[in-house]
DNA sequence: TGAGAAGGGTACGGTACCGTACAAAGAAGA
DNA sequence: TCTTCTTTGTACGGTACCGTACCCTTCTCA
């Protein structure tokens, strides 16, 4: 009997679902441990499960002939997938894994119908692609108006949210993939927080020293999505 | 009697609801002139209508202390007010007319009651926020890869395709904005365009002269959205 | 018809980031 | 311990865009 009890899950999304919606996905969320670079919805194909992050990290990618960016970030805060609930079974955004962990998993056909016969679900899974498409909005924002450091501070406390470890894995290279910018540009923004003390880094790993400057660094392009994520997540 | 009939409307989504959902909303849309600057969803604060734009076009702006930018673009091929559909009333996003025109407009529980009721209707609506998503994310690829030339042929074949007239009021000031550069950066790069003969431009108006070209110069930052918002459109 | 506003053209120094290249240092396997 | 790969540090010229400033043209309206 490995079914979830709602108590006992950290996925934020699955927490607030009423009872009785949890109970119609718990006969089929599967726990799966989610690994570095898997991709959990490759691009236009179609999408076989959604996935409620319990732990780790996901990555929304948008890629072109011509390179990739990230777009969107997902932890226990949320599940991919969203293109289910939105009436299609593809998507051109991959989905990939960033940090090691687990997620809940459950086939697309299972999520779908209970999505249609409960309105609270849809309430609940509704409001969080609202907020993901502010997150997305305020990566406009930031790629518009900061300079490189100003988005890697933005981009450490969003992951420091997901991840909830003060170390994380980083190389300046994915950094750089993710930023979309130079990896040179990014060791030298690199060092350029660690110097005001707002990170330790080390080969491959980065430590969060200091959220307040980091926050001080990325202006208003954080908060606003987080703010909406939790007034979104309160509503009834 | 005034109803609009299914047949009659321009919107893309109305059109292809199901002749059922189409009859749930009819008695509810109401015709109305969209103007210039013209804010249809406010900041934070309860939207009250959604509207399916029928000739126009609408800006989805992302705003903060320092600036604005838009971050999506809706004419009659959508709907401005996506969060109500999304189980919430309100957004940090503000939605404002930036070409003159129509909509009909849906008080918001009118526009609620019929998404809970009807499956189909979830689907269409669903698949156009998608599609929405899709075009943001788009657009955070064009900030960070595209030079402002390419950005701006970019927004003009976005605008052109909406719009349907090949002649639209546009002045570098409002471009720049939308765009998140300087005005004078727009009035080189209006130079540009116009000099390889994708535009014509003239004091507060650009007449687009070859798609073709502008496409070159925006590479794979115009086309996927587009694709896919047909696709969604198509499906059953 | 003439004043003011709105829109557009141009210039100039400054800088953030680019593309590229190469070397040093840490990790991992033989 | 030596080799090899990955990751990080640093340099260099080039350029796209910035902030700012000023002037000219076109439109509007009294």
């Amino acid at each position: 009997m490995s079914q979830p009890q709602q108590a006992s899950v950290r996925n934020r999304l699955l927490q607030v679902l009423p009872p009785d919606d949890f109970t119609r996905l718990a006969p089929h969320l599967d726990a799966q441990p989610i690994k570095l670079r898997e991709v959990l919805i490759p691009a236009d194909e179609p999408i076989s499960h959604a996935y409620f992050i319990e732990e780790g990290l996901c990555s929304i990618i948008g890629h072109t002939a011509e390179g990739r960016l990230e777009i969107g970030t997902v932890g226990y805060d949320g599940f991919v997938g969203t293109p289910l609930v939105l009436g299609t079974d593809r998507t051109p955004h991959v989905s990939m894994v960033q940090g090691e962990g687990m997620a809940l998993r459950i086939p697309a056909a299972a999520l779908r119908a209970a999505f249609d016969e409960s309105a609270t679900m849809r309430g609940v899974l509704g409001r969080y692609v609202q907020s993901l498409i502010v997150q997305v909005g305020q990566t406009v924002y930031a790629n518009a108006e900061l300079n490189i450091e100003g988005r890697l501070a933005r981009w450490i406390l969003m992951i420091h949210d997901r991840l909830q470890k003060d170390e994380m894995p980083l190389t300046h290279d994915f950094l750089a993939l993710i930023l979309g910018v130079r990896r040179p540009g990014v060791t030298t923004s690199v060092h350029i927080l660690e110097g005001a003390g707002m990170i330790k880094a080390m080969r491959g790993r980065v430590r969060v020293l200091d959220r307040e400057k980091m926050m001080d660094l990325a202006g208003d392009t954080y908060g606003v999505a987080e703010a909406e994520y939790e007034r979104l997540l309160a509503e009834a």
